[in-house]
RNA sequence: UGCCCGAUAGUAUAAAGGUAGUACAACGGUUUUUGGUACCGUUUGUCUAGGUUCGAAUCCUGGUCGGGCAACCA
């Protein structure tokens, strides 16, 4: 509980802010933009920002920052609730940017009659011709000197829907000499005659982000506004304006957004793949989105715990997949009940096992919970589905499984010794041949053999059918991003596999959406949303790690 | 070419002028009715060249490398 954790450089600030008496409460603020579904690197974003508030007291509000009317829904906006309660994080206020559009429109009109912001009839190419280049400085428009009252007309009347789109632009009259671009008199407020999901036709100007996020955290008076690195350069403008606007002043501190091994965090190139029909949809399991790792099967705690562990800090980072399944493994094996199910079956008959004889056992659930999550019943019988990978005709070195003359021991019931098997046509063996040592039952094993494996298996008789999903990385290179060419060249072509008839324990019958289990020596899955009690389907969430695997390698 | 940000094991992240630590990964072992878990151990690091200092990952200077900035996107 007394974990030293030291404090990274956001903490530091707000300690030294709340020490000083800077402020007394911390106030911060979740601002995505509807226009996308939340991924991973948001998830470390909100744990950050509400963290931070649960941590040290105040609170977090959440606002979307909605102030581009054409690519923003509300299907977004309620999924992106949907995503940060899911998480397991509460917001003081729900509040949207186009709230603020009357007061934005106001600040506009102060900055105007302070002779700070003025109407540029120019187009988009020549405002961009004269903006300069990084190396040099650029040139001012010929619309620059206009009058403050020719200003204020030419403004009220953009508003007023005078104009069509791209006509005229407001701009900040800042410095168009800056070696910051960014301060080369931007552009505050653009004409888009377009229905805001919120504002409906209210508006047909709408402010730009520089001109709207500042002035959205003045208004809510949050001490740490907090966003990633690729705003580092615009901060120099949000205090600009908040200092001309005399308004509370918001700070604005940046960390380095997450970048995860084998994926893409772009909400662009996520809507691509989804567009495209590359995956099924937003809460595809093999997305980054929080959507899919809900579906699966990462839970909230895991996600949680992997924020905490990749730290806070500005340097660029790739972490590594690997540190993502090693939070949900850890969390599952302590909450997953185990149970049986075969994958790519073939059989096993126990040949001194009555035919039409069938018993009881007991399996425990969880041997890592406290009562070992107490037990179900497990029906067995002479015929039995087993792992094809469990048996080898021709035993490798260190092969612990079935084999002819070799003995295992199959799981909660009885050590079995391989007399023969079958091969069907194509050579694929279909049957294994046992008998098994009836004082070998497990939990009263008076034998006193000891056997190297444990094998699982699922009564023939008595097993039930399901889909079995099984997920791999969406993409075969560690940073698509940063490949040659196009990012979807680097596609996994196996980042799925379907198996529509595997056999699973009865027990799981009764599967529901919220039980994760583990498929005993397989790995982790949970139901997926399109299962039926017709048709089940599972997703594997992660495997087990795989010493064996790695040994034949 | 200008400005800004950054650089610590394979990957992340600590060490606020005083023993370079932790986690994941990798590797080896113990335990095990999951080749899982748990536990133990091993390997691997301060970008570079100078300077300040009794002492530098830390401060200073130069360089190198990586990233960002020229959307009527956020």
């Amino acid at each position: 509980m007394s974990e030293e954790r030291s404090l990274n450089f956001i903490e530091e600030i707000i300690e030294n802010d709340l020490k000083s008496g800077k402020y007394e409460t911390l106030i911060t603020r979740f601002p995505p933009e509807p226009n996308g579904y939340l991924h991973i690197g948001h998830a470390k974003a909100i744990c950050l920002n509400f963290g931070l508030t649960k941590k040290y007291g105040g609170y977090t509000n959440l606002r979307f920052d909605d102030t581009n009317p054409v690519t923003e829904k509300t299907e977004y906006v309620d999924s992106q609730q949907e995503d940060i309660k899911w998480l397991g994080f509460e917001w003081k206020n729900e509040l949207y940017t186009s709230d603020y559009f009357d007061t934005l429109y106001d600040f506009a009109v102060k900055l105007i009659e302070k002779g700070l912001a003025y109407i540029d009839d120019s187009t988009a190419e020549e405002i961009a011709a004269l903006k300069g280049t990084p190396t040099e400085p650029g040139t001012d428009s010929p619309f620059r000197s206009r009058s403050i009252a020719e200003n204020l007309d030419l403004f009220a009347r953009m508003k007023a829907g005078e104009f069509p789109d791209g006509a005229r632009i407001l701009r900040a009259k800042a410095d168009m000499s800056s070696p910051n671009m960014i301060m080369r008199d931007p552009i505050i407020y653009r004409i888009k005659h377009a229905e805001h999901h919120r504002t409906g036709n209210k508006w047909c100007i709408y402010p730009m982000y520089d001109f709207a996020h500042g002035q959205s955290d003045s208004i809510e008076q949050i001490t740490h506004s907090i966003c990633t690195l690729e705003y580092v350069s615009h901060r120099e403008l949000y205090d600009w304006f908040i200092e001309h606007l005399e308004i509370f002043p918001s700070k604005q501190y940046e960390f380095a957004r997450l970048n995860l091994s084998y994926t893409v965090m772009s909400k662009r190139k996520l809507l691509q793949l989804v567009n495209e029909g590359v995956v099924t949809g937003w809460d595809d399991p093999r997305m980054p989105t929080i959507s899919g790792l809900r579906r699966r099967g990462y839970t909230p705690d895991s996600i949680r715990e992997f924020c905490e562990r990749i730290g806070i800090a500005k340097r660029e980072n790739l972490i590594e997949l690997s540190l993502l399944e090693f939070c949900v493994r850890e969390h599952l094996n302590k909450i997953a009940n185990r149970v049986m199910a075969v994958l790519d079956p073939i059989k096993l008959i126990i040949t001194n096992y009555p035919e039409g004889q069938e018993e009881t056992l007991n399996g425990e659930n969880n041997p890592e919970a406290e009562d070992k999550g107490g037990i179900r019943a497990i029906p067995f019988s002479n015929e039995l589905w087993i792992e094809r990978e469990d048996f080898m005709e021709e035993p490798a070195k260190k092969w612990f499984r079935l084999a002819p003359g070799a003995t295992v021991r199959l799981k909660h019931a009885y050590i079995v010794q391989c007399e023969s098997f079958v091969k069907d046509a194509e050579g694929n063996v279909t049957e294994v041949h046992c008998t098994y040592i009836p004082e070998s039952k497990s939990g009263e094993d008076t034998s006193g053999i000891n056997v190297k494996g444990t094998i699982h298996w699922v009564s023939t008789k008595h097993a039930k059918k399901a889909e079995i999903r099984t997920y791999d990385r969406l993409f075969t290179v560690e940073s698509p991003d940063s490949e040659e060419g196009d990012f979807k060249d680097y596609l996994n072509p196996d980042s799925v596999d379907v198996i529509k008839e595997a056999y699973i324990e009865p027990y799981l019958a009764n599967a529901d959406l919220d039980s994760r289990y583990q498929f005993i020596r397989k790995g982790y899955y949970c139901v997926d949303k399109d299962s039926t009690p017709e048709h089940l389907i599972f997703n594997r969430t992660v495997g087990l790690k795989d010493a064996w695997a790695k040994a034949k390698k």
